[in-house]
DNA sequence: TCAAATTAAATTGTACACGATATAAATAGC
DNA sequence: GCTATTTATATCGTGTACAATTTAATTTGA
């Protein structure tokens, strides 16, 4: 047995992409925002638009920092985000009276109506899947992602 | 049994930030991002950077298409992403003789040299976790990678 | 053989992500 | 009450991602 010539790297190499779990995170991100996009596009979302969405559906009304927290984002991505979906009129930004540093995001009329139309999006983008197979792989990253949280909180 | 007032959405919506696996791998792969940037800036190296390197330590000189093949990319993240790493010395980029179309991407000496300083990157960062585990995660993620490459194909 | 089709990469424009820094409001401690 | 600290968000600069378009080289086929 030889390796062959176009991947001279041993099974055995710790640098072998295919050996990588973070690149398989990286790709399967990927590819699942181009997957996602099209269908988003009908509904005026882009995919990171979209998660807001869905935290904001869940409790309107939130604090820039508490959006945050919920979709493991900071200031730095969010601010410039909810300013653009302030503009296409899903929300609306507005300072609390009793607390001036706090933003509240609040959905606008079309932005709750714009749920309706999302309802329909997970069914489209699971259809022909095998159901148990993705909860149990959702629960094996909601693990994933509370250790990835505390070493980046330790670190 | 009461919802909260902070998540007053049912656990049947379908549109709960929590079920949706598109996100759980949205958040993993930002958190996986963040906890590498530190390590690979070390080697002078961003992440999408990182994954380049490991493409070209396997197999030095390959075209952009083939680079892209590999990580899931297409020119319009790598040609940018190529020309910064020749800037950092870390490869050059030449046309191809045979064809002028084609770009060969190769190593520098430093570019090469760089590779022993990655050697101890992937146990800095799987150190303390459940290896066997991993190895699992790494297959199953496989699968759903393929099943969303081909579901992109017929697109 | 030569115009049409294909292929490979670059370019353009938009939208994230992120660390670092700045700004301003609220709170703490004395 | 007044300053030091903390908290919440904004800003800045760099580096991706991606679709759509463009450019240039190669291949196809009548």
């Amino acid at each position: 047995m030889r390796t062959s010539v176009q991947d001279p790297a041993p099974n055995d190499d710790p640098l072998r992409l295919d050996r990588q779990l973070c690149f398989q995170f990286y790709a399967a991100s990927n590819l699942i925002g181009r997957l996602y996009a099209p269908v988003l596009a009908k509904l005026n979302l882009t995919y990171s638009q979209y998660l807001v969405m869905l935290v904001l559906w869940e409790a309107d009304g939130q604090s820039v920092g508490a959006i945050g927290k919920r979709l493991h984002l900071d200031t730095g991505t969010l601010t410039p985000l909810l300013k653009r979906m302030e503009t296409l009129g899903h929300l609306v930004r507005q300072r609390d009276k009793e607390d001036e540093r706090r933003l509240r995001v609040s959905l606008t009329a079309s932005g709750k109506a714009l749920r309706g139309k999302a309802l329909g999006v997970p069914e489209i983008m699971t259809r022909g899947q095998n159901l148990e197979e993705l909860e149990a792989l959702r629960r094996t990253l909601a693990d994933v992602i509370v250790t990835l949280s505390a070493a980046r909180a330790h670190q």
